[in-house]
DNA sequence: TCCCGATTGTGATATAAGGCACACACTACT
DNA sequence: AGTAGTGTGTGCCTTATATCACAATCGGGA
């Protein structure tokens, strides 16, 4: 089970071993941070001013990022620049990724012309469906093509990432289908509880859920 | 800081103190699959089955729900229909919460129009914006006021859940005006990380930042 | 009625995450 | 060059979360 484990601290190229999952979802949260203080002309921030924006200890963001490197300086703290670029890289932000949607009804659709994605450098080259009405269809000059075509599409246009917007009761199959064909991470907005093997990475998006564990605290 | 606390297992009314934020947020799961099973005829389940079932270990299962009371029978497991109306009064679930959207633009048009919100009892009551060439529109039968009147209509309507759907750079000051306002709970899709007062919970809807901590673990 | 197999609820224990606090490093100023 | 001030990186401790494992309890069949 635990393998045990040595945190080898080099400061240059990719991590060695076992970063806590914790960690790495807070790194794009600091990405955010200091793209924003770089825009704005700060060049050098210490873990105290980060703290202070991002409301956490000062203590946790250098113990954070210590997973992955020395990145500061004693008595300045971090270049806001070189950390930003860092940390892209360690993310694997340092490129762009390929991404097709899976369903395009109402919410595929709206995910599909949703302008947030290509600014951080996720391109959507690719929509499926089963509906044969949809299917042949565009949206946004994206062709809706059959999901048999996947597994094809994805090794063709190095499509690394599904984005699954089906009904429930479709989304498991989906998912077995992408993971089939080869890919490593799915964003999920079906309100199921899939599964997927350990190499398959897969992140939840519902609302829903987030509403329904936020009244816990309303019904005061 | 920490409250000495006793956790009082009683197995009737409300819980006394202190449950852990992660449980709370793992009921709503419980409430989905214990509604599927419900709907196949299911009357009857252990957890080992619902463990099997949300990939989870049954004693987090068990020890999730006594937190709230005793629920289950031994041999026997948990009666199905009794345990997920128990949990919907436990989230308060039992009942319809108003909500309004902040940002009628793309984004906030699309979560206006989501018809997943009304069957899990959430209804969208108002809209608001602050283009003035949006007061005045409908989307769905919904007209769209100017965010002045924010205060006055969360007082008439009674809205507990603000939804906001701005750019990054409003975020925060529309947030403010909804605490100000009485609002309750907020659920963020704008990409910021914003600041509440303790009473106010606040969720996050963020799909960019779920894609880049995900290609963390695809840059192999 | 009594016993057997099943499954709960929970104290005790293990693991994971967070925070403290300080030695050390770096800069600037005299 | 020496010194004061600042802020990192990290060992150690605290707190939070998850899991184990078992006594207590239930229903059903002999």
């Amino acid at each position: 089970m635990a393998t045990g484990s040595i945190q080898t601290t080099h400061s240059n190229g990719s991590d060695d071993v076992d970063v806590p999952d914790v960690v790495v979802e807070r790194l794009p949260l600091y990405v955010r941070v200091l793209t924003a203080l770089a825009a704005s002309g700060i060049d050098m921030v210490s873990s105290e001013q980060l703290g202070d924006q991002l409301h956490m200890t000062p203590a946790q963001i250098r113990k954070d990022l210590s997973y992955f490197g020395r990145f500061g300086k004693q008595g300045r703290g971090y270049n806001v620049a070189a950390l930003v670029n860092k940390l892209k890289a360690i993310l694997g932000l340092d490129r762009s990724w390929n991404a097709c949607i899976v369903g395009m009804g109402r919410l595929g659709r709206a995910i599909a012309s949703y302008p947030g994605f290509a600014p951080e450098g996720f391109k959507i080259v690719a929509a499926f469906d089963t509906d044969q009405s949809l299917i042949g269809t565009s949206v946004d000059n994206l062709p809706v093509r059959s999901l048999s075509h996947i597994r094809q599409a994805v090794e063709e246009d190095d499509i690394a990432i599904g984005i699954v917007a089906v009904p429930a009761v479709a989304a498991q199959s989906v998912i077995d289908a992408l993971v089939d064909a080869g890919i490593g991470a799915i964003l999920n907005y079906a309100p199921v509880t899939a599964h997927t093997p350990d190499h398959v990475k897969i992140k939840n998006i519902d609302p829903v859920m987030s509403l329904q564990s936020m009244t816990y605290y309303l019904k005061s």
